[in-house]
RNA sequence: GGAGGGGUGGCAGAGUGGUUGAUCGCGUCGGUUUCGAAAACCGAAAUGUCCGCAAGGGCAUCGGGGGUUCGAAUCCCCCCCCCUCCGCCA
């Protein structure tokens, strides 16, 4: 375990402080569980002796209870005032455990997941491995533009909202906000009608224990747009938060496994830390669209489920003929709570790169432990349940794709066919 | 935002301080019966956690968290959610 961590450069010493820890805790709940368990059986027979002394003033204490108090109590106030003491010192045992399983608790929340055995060990995001490769580079007979100097007049108007919001909140007038919207209803139709996803409407604003659910928090804090302490709510990065929450604390019959949904969201990310970096046009904004695909699992049919997400992202790269590489991600290079992912990277040909613009991660169960979203079997045993997650697709980077790939030399736009319809005509 | 009602085991629904982890019903599962089934009857059945090789046992949990008490599903406080009415509003 501590090797596997080191691979996603953690420290392994976090694993014997919380071994250490579990050692202590064990021995202090035993000890407090066992201190209560005397208290219980003494009360039990408290009560009936109060009983008998209403009938006969001078009834003596119950064995069980002079047995427990190591002496026969005078009278009744005498015994409370004994169990009193009792319970003081089981309180004072239960506080110890309780200290310590908070200490094992903070620890292990700033833990990542542990790499399945089949992502390539890597130290930083050179090691990532390129396993696929699908469609072929447009070729041009002029230099291709980036997209913020395409669709002349009716382009990307980050002035607009920077004015309104700032840097990084994209404001789209006529062909591109058509585009949008285009977009999204052709993501979602392609999954549900196709890919037999739910299609899922979601609140844009959650809780602090959403996120602590999916494992954006507490790691993740600065990343997180956040409203006031009226309401203390924050913004969704990623319809993954919402989705994967809509079962939390649930335990579902294995037969009602996967559940597969999806929804379009704004994602909202501060992007903190990564100012200047990939900025031009919407190469990286504080919101964007997004169509995310999400679905619960067994731990016996997660892996192949994870391989079929991915190729329900991959097929909307191919409707679109966007050409596009599986990247695996290195042990190094994975996110928090993922165990393996595949990042789907689509050519930009204009801005002369590959773009991130699907991750698709598989969580085993660490987002289930935190949601406690369990799964039962045929002989009713309970597992936490596995988590998948991934983009299918993001809207920004799909479409500087579909028009830096699509552009012509009179600076029109084509695109695909499958988007005719969605689109209203196959020129932007 | 204001006023009121409510959150109990898969569902429904009792339970207002002392063998209540929790009545009854429905549903579920196992068995008896049957050629088979239905019905009837009998029985089983929550989750977490700790100790134990196991059998088994302890502890916790009646929306969540605190408190009162010798003792809380039951009393008090805070929070969350659902329902009804009023107000405001896209």
């Amino acid at each position: 375990m501590k090797q596997r961590l080191a691979t996603r450069n953690v420290d392994g010493a976090v694993v014997d402080d919380v071994l250490k820890l579990d050692a202590q805790w064990r021995a202090a709940k035993t000890a407090a569980d066992e201190q209560q368990g005397a208290l219980n059986k003494a009360n039990k027979a408290f009560g009936p002796w109060m009983g008998a002394r209403k009938k006969n003033p001078v009834a003596p204490a119950p064995a069980e209870l002079t047995t427990l108090l190591g002496a026969a109590p005078a009278d009744p106030e005498a015994a409370k005032a004994a169990l009193g003491k009792l319970g003081e010192k089981q309180a004072e045992a239960a506080r110890a455990a309780d200290a310590i399983e908070q200490q094992i608790d903070a620890l292990l929340l700033y833990v990542p997941n542990l790499p399945l055995a089949a992502t390539p060990v890597g130290k930083s995001e050179a090691d990532n491995v390129v396993r696929k490769e699908w469609g072929s580079k447009p070729a041009f007979a002029f230099t291709p533009k980036p997209h913020w100097e395409l669709v002349a007049g009716q382009g990307f108007d980050m002035e607009i909202g920077g004015r309104i919001s700032g840097s990084g909140f994209p404001f789209f007038r006529g062909k591109l906000a058509r585009l949008e919207r285009a977009l999204i209803s052709f993501f979602l139709d392609l999954h549900t009608r196709e890919h037999g996803y739910t299609e899922c409407w979601v609140p844009f604003l959650v809780r602090e224990e959403t996120l602590r659910n999916s494992g954006q928090l507490p790691k993740f804090f600065d990343e997180m747009y956040r409203t006031d302490d009226r309401d203390d709510l924050f913004l969704i990065p990623t319809a993954e938060v919402p989705l994967t929450s809509a079962h939390a604390g649930e335990i579902l019959d294995d037969a009602a496994t996967p559940i597969r949904y999806c929804a379009f969201t704004p994602c909202f990310r501060r992007e903190a830390g990564a100012a200047g970096k990939d900025t031009r046009g919407i190469l990286r904004v504080h919101q964007f669209s997004k169509v995310e695909l999400m679905v619960v699992t067994t731990p016996e049919n997660s892996e192949a489920e994870h391989e079929t997400l991915t190729r329900c992202a991959e097929t909307v790269l191919e409707r679109l003929e966007i050409p596009y590489r599986r990247l695996e991600l290195c042990t190094a290079d994975i996110g928090f709570g993922a165990a393996r992912c595949y990042d789907l990277e689509v050519w930009a040909a204009g801005v002369g790169k590959w773009l991130e613009a699907s991750s698709c991660s598989i969580f085993t169960d660490y987002q289930a432990r935190r949601a406690k979203i369990r799964v039962r079997d045929k002989d009713k045993k309970v597992r936490l349940a596995h988590t998948l997650n991934g983009s299918g697709l993001a809207c920004p980077r799909t479409m500087i794709a579909l028009l830096e790939n699509g552009q012509q030399a009179d600076g029109r736009v084509k695109l695909p066919a499958a988007l005719a319809t969605y689109y209203g005509g196959e020129w932007l």
